[in-house]
DNA sequence: TGACATCTGTATCTGGCAGATATATCTTGG
DNA sequence: CCAAGATATATCTGCCAGATACAGATGTCA
């Protein structure tokens, strides 16, 4: 039985910052590529303790003795060998189910205000969006530009802001599309 | 018991074409919305059932007495009204799990030739996603520029030609940038 | 005519996964 | 000193993709 996707973004968490636990890797996911992957406790608890029985992650006790109950874990030597065969396999990509094209497809069977308001609300989303990614380049830069995979943060983030700018332009002229036909 | 998304792309779908089988949705779904949105038959056969039974949609016999074993499946009033409803509410986004921008991230953990690789792949799928989306763009436009939804349809396709855009554009800047640190 | 492939069509099963919920402890501010 | 919020783990439900199975229809090449 081969690991699940959610392993591999636990593995790779844990090779950026080792003794982590799994609330705390849900905030790191959160906090770094939020916006192109998310995670579960439902998922990222069964699949910690799979990971651990695998040999692949080892649970170190706290380190502080009086602190709250709580495991780390850390990478082992072949969590990491499965981490990099995993990176060295091609990608795959489906097709990412978008709720607000699929309303958008369908707008002809409401009033184009319905659709229009769709619209503004995406753009609505997207401006906060691209000001959490600016916020985040501002903080990355600060705080690990030493770091070794900070070139590829930064292509992440400059795909991310990429999309969402040209998310932005389109909004305004389907806006303009759609005023336009409704006058 | 509120419908699952996949009951609204199929009743989205017969708004569109009526009497359909559930292969047919399929197929349909397959060569309009791909590029955001797809099903497997795992889901839609289920829940064409819970739909007929819910009388969201009826199932017509079929129309050719000697053809195979068919179910035809249209709209009712009822099944016009719940998707008129979905449409107007709030759409919900999640950010799509994006396996390429993951692999990317933890790039620091191979060669660059490997983060290098995925980017071409990248690059040459966008290519021939762009490709199949200006061939719908013409096949769109010659058959059904006199149907009302039309314009709606255009806007999503628009929306995908651009972010494909902006992807191809991000590629060649990202490649330059591995190259460069690479020699 | 016969063989083989491909398309049409329906159906089910497994396991990944999100979101909600439950529970308990620790910390911080009023 | 108490309430609210943060930390932390765990489980359950139901949606969903992908694989698989089965079978009738159609086409095509020899």
């Amino acid at each position: 039985m081969q690991p699940s996707q959610t392993a591999y973004v636990i593995l790779g968490m844990l090779s950026i910052h080792p003794n982590q636990s799994g609330y705390h890797i849900r905030k790191t996911i959160e906090c770094t590529v939020n916006y192109f992957w998310s995670e579960s406790y439902g998922q990222i608890y069964p699949t910690l303790k799979r990971l651990a029985a695998q040999g692949l992650i080892v649970a170190c006790p706290s380190a502080f003795p009086g602190a709250r109950q709580r495991r780390e874990y850390s990478l082992t030597a072949a969590g990491q060998a499965c981490l990099q065969e995993w990176l060295a396999q091609p990608y795959r990509d489906h097709p990412p189910r978008d709720e607000f094209l699929l309303k958008l497809f369908f707008g002809g069977e409401v009033p184009p205000s319905v659709s229009i308001g769709h619209i503004r609300d995406f753009r609505e989303k997207n401006r906060r969006l691209l000001a959490t990614l600016l916020e985040l380049e501002t903080l990355a830069h600060g705080h690990n530009s030493q770091h070794p995979q900070f070139q590829f943060w930064m292509l992440t983030l400059s795909f991310g802001l990429a999309q969402i700018r040209s998310a932005l332009e389109w909004s305004e002229s389907a806006l303009a599309m759609l005023s336009a036909r409704s006058d």
